[in-house]
DNA sequence: AACAATTTCGCAAACGTTTGCAGTTAATAA
DNA sequence: TTATTAACTGCAAACGTTTGCGAAATTGTT
């Protein structure tokens, strides 16, 4: 087990000083452009590594973004810390992971570590809904930004990035409606949380200003497996002529339900959802669908992110517009 | 924007000095307990938190594990990622991930990138196939354990944690086999790559051995896309009875054209997979498949780990051993 | 009462960098 | 020739910790 090679030793290779070195390596001006290239030789030649941990300690910034989040495996999450990964390696930074696992003691504990290691940055989809920002507040007082995404917390005096929600489920209902539908069951996550509050609404909003007399039966699943069930009592109680989806997870349940079922899309049944893209495309015909890009809202959290970098001091919302990407579900 | 705590803020405040305070907050025996009460507390009040990089570099080690996956976002890793994630945690690590995007080049520029980190502990799953595994062996001989998993380089002086590969591929032909199938439709991936090599052979050797009557057709298809229309293609022309596909992309693409047939299974076709089990359950009925857990990997690889940072230092070979679950589709 | 043993604590070096400042040399100008 | 400048380079402190060693204070032993 060697050592990694040190500014020291190449130093005393060179019979030049510490300093010195430092300099060449990184293009000062100061130095002669013969010792530059000397030194820089030898870096080549001894695989010279600079010690991140020795230099993160004299900025005190190290060149990591947190991503914190209820869990890793799933729907949507993978595609965010993709985006981010990406764009971090392209400036050099590495991405730490933290899973809150839906436990806001955990995510608190989480932020916590995060400020301990002195991140550049924290990107943050909250469990808590915003009970616990005080770890936050004082990440910030550190200097360190944090960008929340998807499930933000309501208080405005935060960076956050997230989903138009009202505009994907008017887009959806518009979908709906221009179909001429008449009888739709619209399916929704948990009732308390805020993403399903404000996407029912804006929903049902858009029944009542566009097509008032549509029948619409609004039910509640609190995951595949129960949205799963739902679908199949009422499907064949109900008989609607057409289905709509909340997320990913309840679209995953429901289409089990349509394939129990026998129905064929979109003649049987027309059904569109509000989804990351990944799982509509599994099946055939390809589900319609209202996408909410987690890659996409990556990209857009990291451009806030460098912008806070950079000294923007101000907070910001930024919602990430959603299109409809037609299937043939409907 | 204040700056945080430090040891030696703790040692003025109570007229002591630094090593005192080091000593007393990790419960040195030197130090009087009467002095640990009265440093902890301020430390408490004062909400100190040791400077990670500063013991990083004092040390020489980080509490952080690498990751290099291909791809996060997927069929795959990311159950992987979670699990290790959970280990990490449980121990006061932390987690870091890079991805390769299927590019040589980058990851060996990521592995660098990590001992340059001097990260405690790497994963790799490895786009190269092996052939740069002099960073690797740099890492290895820098004290950093490299674990490789799932795609694993040949060479046997490394750690490995794999898939049992062949186990899986005879456990799916059995099942068939059992289920008295006799035209089997069998879906590859790349032929290229040393795990379709590996599932292939020991599929058709199992076949050979146990059933050498079935009519067994092997074709190969390079990603889901592909894997639908080889579907619908054979499925019409060769009436297969039954349906292997050797991994979740693939599955995925073959079950599009089952539904686009309108078959149903098992009775029409009946259908078995090697894969992660999230893509199966999304169907109805449930497909049956042989599982290749990313999480029981994850642990396991996790496992492994352990025991290197605890000192073991001969390379071993992990295979996760593989069952059968059974869905409705066989 | 003198000495040894123990308990408690501080000094200072070290980890590998960065950077302000000052020092040295060589070249140019007066 | 001497003073002025420019071009290089080195000194040393600093970042926040850890830790071996020795010093001081306290206690126990004859």
């Amino acid at each position: 087990m060697k050592a990694p090679v040190t500014l020291k030793q190449l130093a005393q290779h060179l019979q030049l000083s510490i300093a010195t070195v430092s300099r060449a390596l990184k293009d000062h001006p100061d130095i002669a452009p013969e010792t530059k290239r000397k030194v820089q030789e030898l870096a080549q030649m001894l695989e010279y590594e600079p010690n991140a941990h020795a230099i993160s300690l004299k900025t005190n910034t190290s060149k990591e973004f947190a991503i914190i989040v209820p869990e890793i495996a799933g729907y949507f999450y993978n595609y965010f810390i993709a985006a981010i990964e990406e764009e971090a390696r392209r400036i050099g930074y590495s991405v730490i992971i933290l899973q809150s696992g839906h436990d806001p003691l955990l995510e608190i504990e989480n932020v916590r570590r995060c400020r301990k290691s002195r991140v550049a940055g924290m990107f943050i989809s909250t469990v808590s809904g915003g009970n616990d920002l005080s770890e936050c507040r004082k990440a910030e007082d550190n200097g360190i930004p944090v960008i929340f995404f998807d499930k933000v917390p309501v208080s405005s005096s935060f960076n956050k990035v997230c989903v138009a929600d009202e505009e994907a489920a008017e887009l959806a209902a518009q979908a709906l409606i221009r179909a001429k539908k008449k009888k739709v069951l619209a399916l929704f996550g948990e009732g308390n949380m805020s993403i399903t509050a404000t996407r029912r609404e804006a929903f049902l909003a858009t029944f009542k200003r566009e097509a008032s007399t549509c029948k619409l039966s609004l039910l509640e699943a609190h995951n595949s497996e129960s949205a799963f069930h739902v679908s199949l009592a009422q499907i064949k109680s109900k008989k609607p002529d057409a289905l709509f989806c909340m997320s990913d997870e309840i679209l995953a349940g429901a289409l089990k339900a349509i394939q129990k079922l026998g129905l064929s899309m979109p003649s049987d049944i027309g059904v569109i959802a509000i989804s990351n893209g990944f799982i509509p495309q599994l099946y055939y015909p390809e589900i319609t669908y209202v996408e909410t890009s987690g890659f996409k809202l990556g990209k857009l959290s990291f451009a806030r992110m460098m912008a806070c970098l950079a000294g923007s001091t101000f907070m910001q919302t930024i919602r990430s517009e959603s299109i409809l990407v037609k299937g043939g579900s409907l």
